[in-house]
RNA sequence: AGGGCGGUGGCCAAGCGGUAAGGCACAGGUCUUUGGAACCUGCAUGCGUAGGUUCGAAUCCUACCCGCCCUGCCA
C-alpha cells in the first residue's frame, strides 16, 4: 500500500460532490491521529458474514471503512465473521470476495476468518472462567428468556451463576468434548442481570451446536456467539477503528467489557447509520427470501440491489462508489431516493458509454425516393461526450425501422417527431418527410412512407432549414434482432417495509418489474459484444449485454432510461 | 415503560457561538444532429417544539414532543 500520501485526501476535499470528506467519523479519526491514540495508525476492516450476497448497503460500509483507510494511508482487512455454521457457506465467501474486488478494493493478503480464531477464543473463554467472569449455565432457552427480564424489568440471576471455577472449567471442557446435547448448556459472561442494557445481562458466549462448519468441518461442537467473537477478532487483528452499523451501539459496552476483562488490545468502535433505499429492500434476510422463494431469478437478478444484481443490470463500480460518496455518512436514519443511485450511473455512462442505434418497438419506414438495393455507409460518432471515442460506419438503405412512439398520425402540440407532412432528421443520416401510411385491418400503422432529401446527407442542411426532431433508426436489411429486458422498481411502494401497519412487505412486489421485449432491432456493430458491454441506445437509455447472450441471440438489460422530458410534458398534458 | 441513538428544505448532508455549504429532486431559461448532456437562474428570515443564557444561538442550558434500535443459545 502506498505510504505517505499527502495528496489523496486533498483530492477528495476538492471534489464538491463528496460529502464524505468532512463526516464525523473522519473527524474522530483525525482527533485520534492528533492525540497519538493508536500511534498514528489507521486500520479498518469489513466484516461480512458469509451467509448471503453483498448489497448496496454493504457497498456503503465498504466505501466508508476502506475509503478511510486509503485516505489516511492505513490498511484494511477483509474478515469473514463466520461463527454460525448453520447459515454460512463457502459459495458466499467467493461471491463476497468477487464483489469487493469488483468494487475496486484490494485487501491484499489481509483476508481473515473469525473461525480461524476459534482456538484463541476458547482460551479467552477459559481465562474469563478463571477470573470468575464466566460460568456454564444449564438454563433452557425458554428459561433463559424468563430470567433475562424485560426492557423495563430487571432480570434475575441464573441458579447456575455461582458454580465454582473448577466446576465451570470441567463443564466447559465437557461442552467442547461433546458430552452434552445441543442447547443443553451455554457458557455465559457474568456481568449484571439488572443492567438496563440487555446485552449486559449475562450474555451467552458459547453454545453447544453439532453442525459442520464450512471451513472447519466437525472440529467443533461448540461455537462462540457473535458478541464473543467480533470484538476480540478486531482486537486480534489490531484494528484501530471498528466502523459499524448503529445497531451495535449498545453492544459496544459488552465488547469493551470482554476486551478489558481479557486485558487485550482495544480498538475503537464508531457507528454510522445503515443505508435505506426507496422502492426496494436491503437486508440479508429479506433478500434471501426473495431469492429462495423465487420472486426473482437468483442473487444476481438485475432487479435486486445486490452488487451482483447491479453489476448484471449494468451498474459500474465507479457509479456505485460515486453514489456512496454523494450520500454521505451520519448517524441519522435515512431513506435515499433511488433516483440518487440512477443519477450516479447516468453521470458515469454519459461520459463513457458508446452510443448506438437500437429500436425497441419497431415500425417500418419506406423511403420511396431512395434507390432500391442501394446501401450507404454513414459515419457516426461513438460518443459526443468523449472526443477520443472515434466514429464507426452504419448502413443506411431504403427500408428502415424507427420507434413506433416516434410517429403519430395526429400529433399533439410540442410533438417534435414524425407525422404526416412533417420533416425530421434521421440521426447521422438524412432528413425525411412523411407522405402517407399503410395500415392493417385493425387500423394499426404497419408502414410509413417517406421521401428523403439527398442534400442532407449526414443530417445537415446547407440552406439553414431547421427540423424539430431527430430520430434514431436502423436499416431493416442490416438490423439484428435482440431481446431487451426492461426493469422497473421491484416494489410498488416507496417504503415496502413500512407501507402499511401489520402487512407483509412481499405483497408490494411490482408485478411489472420485468418486461421482456423480443425482436428489437439493433445496429449490426453490436454482434459479438461480450457480456457486461455497456451502451447508450440513443435517445432511450443505458443498456448492458446480459450473460444470457448467445451467438444466436443478443440479450440486453436496460440499466436505466435516459431522462425523458417529453414524458414529463405528456404527463402534464393529461 | 428501562437503556442507547437520532431530529437542518421533497430526499441526503455540511455546520462545532458571528448571522443556514453542497448534491439529488423540482421549476424556469440558454444551447443542442440524443426532448440526452452541458450551462444559467430560482428553490430554508429557517435548523422537532417551548422557554432561557448571550451583543449575537442550528450550535450552550432546561423542559417537552417525535422517530429508530435493544427482551436470539442470529449476525
Amino acid at each position: 500500500m502506498n505510504r505517505p500520501n499527502s495528496n489523496s485526501k486533498n483530492r477528495i476535499q476538492e471534489d464538491p460532490n463528496n460529502t464524505s470528506d468532512t463526516n464525523f467519523i473522519r473527524q474522530e479519526i483525525e482527533a485520534d491521529l492528533a492525540s497519538g491514540r493508536f500511534e498514528g495508525r489507521v486500520h479498518t476492516r469489513f466484516p461480512p458474514e458469509p451467509s448471503g450476497y453483498l448489497h448496496i448497503g454493504h457497498a456503503k460500509a465498504i466505501c466508508i471503512s476502506y475509503g478511510i483507510a486509503e485516505d489516511y494511508n492505513g490498511f484494511y482487512n477483509l474478515r469473514f465473521d463466520d461463527s454460525n455454521p448453520i447459515t454460512e457457506e463457502h459459495e458466499y465467501v467467493e461471491a463476497i470476495k468477487r464483489d469487493v474486488h469488483w468494487l475496486g478494493f484490494d485487501w491484499e493478503d489481509r483476508e481473515f476468518y473469525a473461525s480461524d480464531y476459534f482456538e484463541t477464543l476458547y482460551e479467552y473463554a477459559i481465562k474469563l472462567i478463571e477470573k470468575g467472569k464466566a460460568y456454564v449455565c444449564d438454563l433452557t432457552p425458554e428459561e433463559m428468556r424468563t430470567y433475562r427480564g424485560t426492557l423495563v424489568a430487571p432480570g434475575k440471576n441464573s441458579p447456575y451463576r455461582n458454580r465454582s471455577i473448577e466446576e465451570n472449567l470441567t463443564l466447559f471442557q465437557g461442552m467442547r468434548n461433546g458430552e452434552f446435547s445441543d442447547g443443553s448448556r451455554t457458557l455465559r459472561a457474568k456481568i449484571d442481570m439488572t443492567s438496563p442494557n440487555l446485552n449486559m445481562r449475562d450474555p451467552v458466549m458459547y453454545r453447544v451446536l453439532r453442525a459442520p462448519h464450512y471451513r472447519h468441518g466437525n472440529n467443533w461442537c461448540i461455537y462462540p456467539t457473535y458478541d464473543f467473537t467480533h470484538g476480540q477478532s478486531d482486537s486480534i487483528e489490531g484494528i484501530t477503528h471498528s466502523l459499524c452499523d448503529v445497531q451495535f451501539e449498545d453492544h459496544r459496552p459488552l465488547y469493551d467489557w470482554f476486551l478489558e476483562s481479557l486485558e487485550i488490545y482495544q480498538p475503537r468502535q464508531i457507528e454510522f447509520a445503515r443505508l435505506n433505499l426507496t422502492y426496494t429492500v436491503l437486508g440479508k434476510r429479506k433478500l434471501k427470501i426473495l431469492v429462495e422463494e423465487g420472486h426473482v431469478n437468483g442473487w444476481d437478478d438485475p432487479r435486486l440491489p445486490t452488487l451482483s444484481g447491479l453489476r448484471r443490470r449494468g451498474y459500474t463500480p465507479e457509479a456505485i462508489r460515486d453514489f456512496c460518496n454523494r450520500i454521505g455518512v451520519s448517524k441519522a436514519d435515512n431513506l435515499i431516493e433511488i433516483g440518487q443511485l440512477e443519477y450516479s450511473i447516468r453521470d458515469d455512462q454519459n461520459k463513457r458509454a458508446p452510443r448506438v442505434l437500437a429500436v425497441l418497438n419497431p415500425v417500418k419506414v419506406v423511403i420511396d425516393n431512395y434507390p432500391e438495393g442501394q446501401v450507404e455507409m454513414l459515419d457516426a460518432d461513438n460518443n459526443p461526450e468523449d472526443e477520443n471515442a472515434g466514429t464507426r460506419e452504419i448502413p443506411f438503405s431504403r427500408e428502415i425501422y424507427i420507434e413506433r412512439d416516434d410517429f403519430m398520425e395526429d400529433p399533439p402540440r410540442k410533438f417534435y417527431r414524425l407525422a404526416p407532412g412533417r420533416e425530421v432528421r434521421l440521426k447521422h443520416a438524412y432528413y425525411i418527410t412523411c407522405n402517407n401510411v399503410v395500415k392493417d385491418d385493425a387500423g394499426e400503422v404497419i408502414e410509413i412512407h417517406c421521401t428523403y432529401d439527398p442534400e442532407t446527407r449526414g443530417g445537415w442542411s446547407d440552406d439553414g432549414r431547421r427540423v424539430q426532431g431527430t430520430l434514431h433508426w436502423v436499416s431493416a436489411e442490416h438490423a439484428v434482432d435482440a431481446e431487451v429486458r426492461l426493469y422497473d422498481s421491484l416494489f410498488t411502494e416507496r417504503e415496502p417495509e413500512n407501507a402499511a401497519e401489520g402487512t407483509d412487505w412481499i405483497q408490494f412486489l411490482n408485478p411489472d418489474s420485468l418486461e421482456v421485449l423480443n425482436h428489437c432491432k439493433v445496429e449490426p456493430s453490436l454482434v459479438g459484444a461480450p457480456p457486461e458491454s455497456r451502451y447508450q441506445f440513443l435517445r432511450i437509455g443505458y443498456f448492458c449485454i446480459d450473460p444470457d447472450t448467445t451467438s444466436e441471440q443478443l440479450v440486453f438489460n436496460r440499466t436505466v432510461p435516459l431522462r425523458d422530458s417529453w414524458a414529463k410534458i405528456q404527463k402534464g398534458q393529461k
